[in-house]
DNA sequence: CACAGGATCGTT
DNA sequence: ACGATCCTGTGT
């Protein structure tokens, strides 16, 4: 499998939504394991009620304000971890929730982490995006732009782009959780649910 | 220091 | 529909 060359730091350091609509089709690489990115979500600052940032810089949220281009890896529900991409300059929060992907390569590497029989569910979710490429805390602010590591790589963009409200923001204000900044690959077969 | 609740998943 | 499982953020 021949992945497309590394994203540059320029990439990241844009509007969180453009980023986000961006990163559809755009390779996750670690080691022998390719993914294609088919869904994401993104999330603001302090002005994003559905945001970590929402109550400023903690210890959890710090690489959400640092610059773009570095994971962010948290713990949910005491179980599962998240992989996001922080994007903008330092000292603005924004950060990519990476919510589903489909596997290129490395399927064998993928299965062994899941354990679970392959399926077009494989890494539909965001926790199962994590577990597949084997990340945890370790990953918390390691760079993307690498090489080394885990990578961002160019991939293939999808036709059509498709944006939806976020999931699971029910604790939200209103107006953030209409914010349609869910983006997803309409003709992709990996996709979280609610499936659109 | 205590406590409530969460950007979910897998099974029932 | 529900329980797992634990860390974070907030308040006292």
């Amino acid at each position: 499998m021949i992945a497309g060359a590394l994203l540059p730091r320029a990439f990241y350091r844009r509007p969180v939504e453009a980023v986000a609509m961006d990163l559809l089709g755009q390779r996750l690489v670690r080691d022998e394991v390719v993914l294609r990115i088919t869904e994401v979500e993104a999330y603001g600052g302090p002005e994003d009620s559905a945001s970590h940032a929402r109550h400023g810089q903690t210890a959890r949220n710090e690489v959400m304000w640092g610059p773009g281009g570095h994971a962010y890896l948290y713990l949910c529900y005491g179980l599962h971890w998240m992989l996001n991409i922080s994007t903008g300059e330092s000292g603005e929060a924004a950060a990519i929730l990476i919510r589903a992907a489909e596997v290129e390569a490395g399927l064998d590497t993928v299965l062994g982490r899941r354990r679970v029989r392959a399926s077009r569910d494989l890494l539909a979710g965001p926790g199962r995006v994590a577990q597949g490429l084997g990340l945890d805390r370790a990953f918390d602010g390691h760079p993307l732009f690498g090489p080394g590591g885990l990578e961002l790589r160019e991939g293939v963009r999808p036709d059509r782009v498709r944006a939806l409200p976020r999931v699971g923001i029910g604790f939200a204000a209103a107006a953030d959780r209409e914010r349609p900044w869910r983006f997803l690959d309409p003709d992709a077969s990996s996709l979280s649910a609610p499936r659109p």
